[in-house]
DNA sequence: GATGAATGAGTTTTCATTCAT
DNA sequence: TATGAATGAAAACTCATTCAT
């Protein structure tokens, strides 16, 4: 009697990363306020008061999520966008694993990402994500223009930064809308938007 | 015994402006769903059943809400934008109103969209704004285009539309989290960002 | 100015038959509690004070749609079964005449009926309506018994009478969820069961 | 410290009954739509929450309270009606169990009976049940026709059934409006009206 | 006589959260 | 560790009924 039974007395990690799974899951389909935990229990395959007691109450089930998903993205697009290679290239490369990240979570970033936006309680931990992307955006721009010998507002630069991320995540709300849409595709959309601007649009001009 | 009371028994047209009002102001203040239907009423100084009697359910309500805001946004930006200017200078009109309306209601119409944006059931309804107002900012390229002898596959028009009109909300949204910021001053970075694109200002030049 | 629109100011006794057809035909589709007091106002194409200041309260008013369907339904049955035709005869006129009329207001009386045994309120008044049935039947029943110079005990003519009400009712209900049964065979095969039953009992048989 | 507190965290099963229990009271006392969740909750000694969780909405709470009572009054007649009697000695057992049924509990089956009547909703609990009744009682009148030597069309027999069975409950409902009524004298007249009709019509008598 | 405006009071239902075992 | 049992608190929605005009 009592050979274990394979899927009990997992590791305490183990069993968090489950529950996220399950949490990600239900956020993403029913929103956050939709959901419920007795849902997230079910789905995780284990008993409420676990719940709580690894991730604590719902709020705090959310942040867990959003962080997690959130490093998730930020890891795709820092390994994408090596730091010695031209602004543009940088960008690029950033903005095709972005794309290519939240086309591949469809149901995962965007939509909670889109939640968090919708409830006060969660403006701090977006305000952070939100810094370290302006951040990074800044940081190539700031790159680029050193490398050209210039030097710029910082405020600019951050709004410049600010508008950017702004556009990509209405097209990749956008994409995560349309099944059928290509990432790639819409990144070198955004490419061309973010770089060259509306009036070299217009001119006809195409970044590459 | 006499004088008007001036609060009571009101023709139904001015009571749903007077709900409606409340109503944006709870849905503002709250969000959709810690918004209750209770403090609507109270807020409105009437009792629920006519709320319900006059805007219907909770959803009915917020829709109706975002309806009337969004109008008057739109209004406010189509008065701006007369069609008979350049395209540059319709842009910057249009910007410049629609980042002060959302100055001037930072309680409202940001927040309202946020809101909605987070709930499947609105996805309708901002599907049709959104559309109206990608319209309009592609007619303005399109008008731009064609002066100019150019034409521009429909998607690509779309596409850029989007991006603008994301990278704005995007700022909308951090002007409505900045009381302290200048609606003027973000209406010119945006159309910066926007006109020339982001090779263009780090070469040092600047729209006007 | 002001010829009169032939459809106002109608007379009281007038407007009350609307009020009762519109609140027969809503009690008949939602039963009691479903009905709303808004909506039978609403197909009298009347203002809702309107019903109460004529026909009182939503009790009230179900009472009066009780009453008169089960008048109408009365005199249907007296109007058939003449007092000088033998026993048998009366009874089965008396059933066609039931059934006819169960089966022309299909939506009508068996429902109202059906109702009514649910809620204690109409009690009083269903025992009332019972018993002028129950009358009418014991008194073909004892007519008949003298006409053969036998008497029987009051009770158990009531009781006959009871089973037979009670057997007669069941068949109606059975009629309203049946819109493709006939009437006609429906009281003749009530009548066989009612009849050889009864007639054995008339004639001083027991069981046991 | 110490002895069970006996009322505190039981077992599901237990529950579930006392809350049938309190339920069935309830619904007797005032009727499904008198009835008030609450007070279902309060009278088990219970929270709200558990009634939902355990079993249900107001509706399939009825529905199970219906079920419950049904097949305890099916299950009485059924174990006093031996199959191997003669076919009045099976009526008469069965007649009397059921209106000792019925007045052992009067404040439960026929008044649960009477309101799934007025309910649409449970319309189809209710032809359930009947069904299986009429088939009882139907089987018995076949079986003692076939030890005759007889044979007679299936839909009069479900007829004359319909009919005993609708006088049989009219005869339990007054009962359950009398209490000083005694159940065995009424299961005797009914047994003599039912009997006695029937014996006719088994042997081929028909009126007219 | 007639009605649009208004509400008090109540109902069902849901959920995050926590004991007791 | 793990869970079935349990609940406090609230929220959306409805309706019979009545003023004030």
């Amino acid at each position: 009697m009592s050979s274990t039974p394979a899927f009990k007395r997992l590791p305490r990690a183990v069993r968090e990363q489950q529950m996220l799974d399950a949490a990600v899951r239900v956020f993403s389909r029913h929103g956050y306020h939709g959901a419920s935990m007795d849902e997230v229990a079910e789905r995780a395959g284990i008993s409420k008061p676990m719940v709580y007691a690894y991730l604590g109450t719902k709020e705090e089930l959310f942040v867990a999520c959003l962080h997690r998903e959130g490093t998730r993205m930020m890891e795709a697009i820092a390994g994408a966008a090596a730091p010695d290679l031209p602004a543009d290239e940088r960008l690029w490369r950033g903005l095709r694993a972005f794309f290519g990240f939240v086309g591949a979570h469809r149901d995962g970033w965007a939509v909670l990402y889109r939640q968090a936006r919708a409830e006060r309680a969660f403006a701090d931990e977006l305000a952070g994500m939100r810094t370290r992307i302006v951040e990074v955006v800044a940081g190539m721009l700031d790159h680029a223009l050193r490398a050209e010998g210039r030097e710029v507002a910082e405020t600019d630069l951050e709004v410049v930064a600010y508008a950017l991320v702004g556009a990509t995540e209405s097209l990749a709300d956008w994409l995560a809308d349309h099944p059928e849409a290509d990432p790639e595709k819409t990144a070198t959309r955004m490419m061309n938007v973010a770089w060259l601007g509306a009036a070299q649009l217009l001119r006809g001009a195409r970044w590459r």
